[in-house]
DNA sequence: TATTAGCTATATAAAAAAAGTATGGAGGTC
DNA sequence: GACCTCCATACTTTTTTTATATAGCTAATA
């Protein structure tokens, strides 16, 4: 049984002859009686009565008849859904979120989501570290993180945008009270939260080297891990931090506020890192061409 | 796309590689390369990534893997339903019954039934010229009548018992009471309740010629076009009736009973009837193989 | 009654498709 | 570096499918 034959039994059946089918198939006659028979050799059953004016559906041909225009139905949907998996339409994309980059990645996802609705996202919010590990995996197929982390070697990224550094506290730690902005000389020896230096997080380092520039190391009384901890820190009144304005921002209701630093460029950068891989599924070549057209 | 090809298609999918499959399918490896390749062309579909160690299906080929999969399922249900409907496990069994037969026709039918449970009933009871017209315009497929119907030109018919004749009354009506029998003689001018003679029912002719034989000609009062009705109009004391025994039998509640009549020998035959065509369902063909079997 | 038209089945030749053979390149492994 | 496995391509052979021609059958028609 191939679908050559069933296409051929299907055109008779609904022509009601076999020269009517080879009219509609635009195939000689006898072709078709031959595969006919071959059909019902291989079922070993009759599917049509044969009279000198067309044929006619026995009660196991209406079997095959019915079962076989469902089939296919289900074969134009299987070519029509294979495509669309190809081409990004369905499937899944697994992306890793970094705490500060959850406003950037959910404003692009939104984006996606409105063009392939039916993708499945899975989304995962972790510290880089992590995340890079389970990308390495295969677990995941792109991170949203800030730029410059060591590992990202044999990755490409895309810069999503650019955010300045910025002194955050709370009233009790205020360098300069009542002042619009800090100079960075009146942070010497202020106590600071901030993000540990080892950390994979570029601008750590750029943050450190300002302070060295202005010709102090800072007094840093807590290392924090990730964004949220150090936003904890600094509204317990440990000290001030430095954060990127955006992560800030996105605490509306803390007690925290931010004022920038004269003097002073450490920027953060949030980017969208991948694989380099040619062997992308639809949905993240998708994702990745959204991504890096914006 | 072709069968062949998806066939190709799964087996790649199962061995993990073409020169895998090759070995299974027992088909060199160039062909399944070749097949592969007009499969991925007619699709505008990349279905595998081709390593040096084999190969990997795409999102897009797991698609189409899990749904060729189904498909071969289907194919082969299909292919075996086709089969069963062909063998008469399955489909449509559409009978008529006249009154009097409702007990052996219950009694084969249930028979039928425990053979081909999955085949649907449809049972039609009527008078015996109704379900001819029936089963000439093949909405019926067979019928339980009494033999010697007129009409039973071009069908075939198979005996399925013998049932006696016998005179039914009520104590009103009993033209000897406290005998076991009745002699044909004691029913001159008795007043009867017969079928009416130009029915189609084979015995009503016979009735009267045993009657004439006798001497006599039976004083009908009331011509009835059914035995329920014989059997009301016997019992509500218009006159005796003929009857065969077992439509007397089967109302077990009632006041009318059976006498034999001593030299009477008129007897019914209850047969099943059916269209002399070689173009039979394979329901009916299991239908009437059981039936002459018994 | 013979004829014609319309249908299906069969035989044979032609065309198309698929399989097999041989070979080369790519990427591991010993 | 030799060797092995895997996939792709070029080419030949085999198989399958199609087309052509023809015969048989039945029903309608002149």
């Amino acid at each position: 049984m191939n679908f050559k034959q069933l296409e051929y039994f299907s055109a008779v059946a609904e022509a009601g002859s076999i020269s009517g089918a080879s009219r509609t198939l635009h195939v000689a006659q006898p072709p078709i009686s031959r595969q006919l028979a071959l059909l019902e050799d291989e079922l070993g059953v009759t599917l049509f009565l044969r009279t000198n004016k067309g044929v006619a559906l026995t009660e196991a041909g209406r079997c095959l008849w019915q079962q076989s225009r469902q089939m296919f139905q289900n074969l134009r949907t299987m070519a029509d859904s294979v495509r669309e998996v190809d081409a990004g339409l369905w499937g899944q994309l697994k992306l890793g979120v970094i705490y500060s980059d959850v406003q950037i990645a959910t404003s692009l996802l939104k984006e996606y989501h409105e063009t392939y609705p039916q993708v499945e996202l899975y989304v995962r919010m972790g510290a880089p570290g992590d995340l890079l590990d389970d990308l390495g995996r295969g677990e995941l197929h792109a991170l949203f993180l800030r730029s410059q982390s060591e590992r990202s070697y044999g990755l490409r990224e895309r810069v999503l945008g650019v955010d300045p550094l910025e002194l955050v506290m709370c009233p009790g730690t205020d360098p300069a009270p009542g002042c619009d902005a800090v100079p960075i000389q009146a942070l010497r020896d202020v106590p600071m939260c901030l993000l540990r230096s080892d950390d994979l997080w570029g601008y750590g380092r750029d943050l450190l080297e300002e302070c060295r520039r202005a010709g102090f190391s800072p007094n840093v009384v807590c290392h924090c891990y990730d964004t949220p901890m150090e936003m904890q820190m600094v509204q317990a009144g440990f000290g001030v931090g430095f954060l990127p304005k955006s992560v800030v921002a996105a605490h509306p209701g803390s007690p925290v506020y931010t004022k920038p630093v004269l003097e002073f460029s450490a920027k953060s950068y949030p980017v969208l890192v991948w694989e380099n891989s040619p062997y992308q599924t639809g949905c993240v070549k998708r994702f990745l061409e959204l991504a890096n057209s914006t």
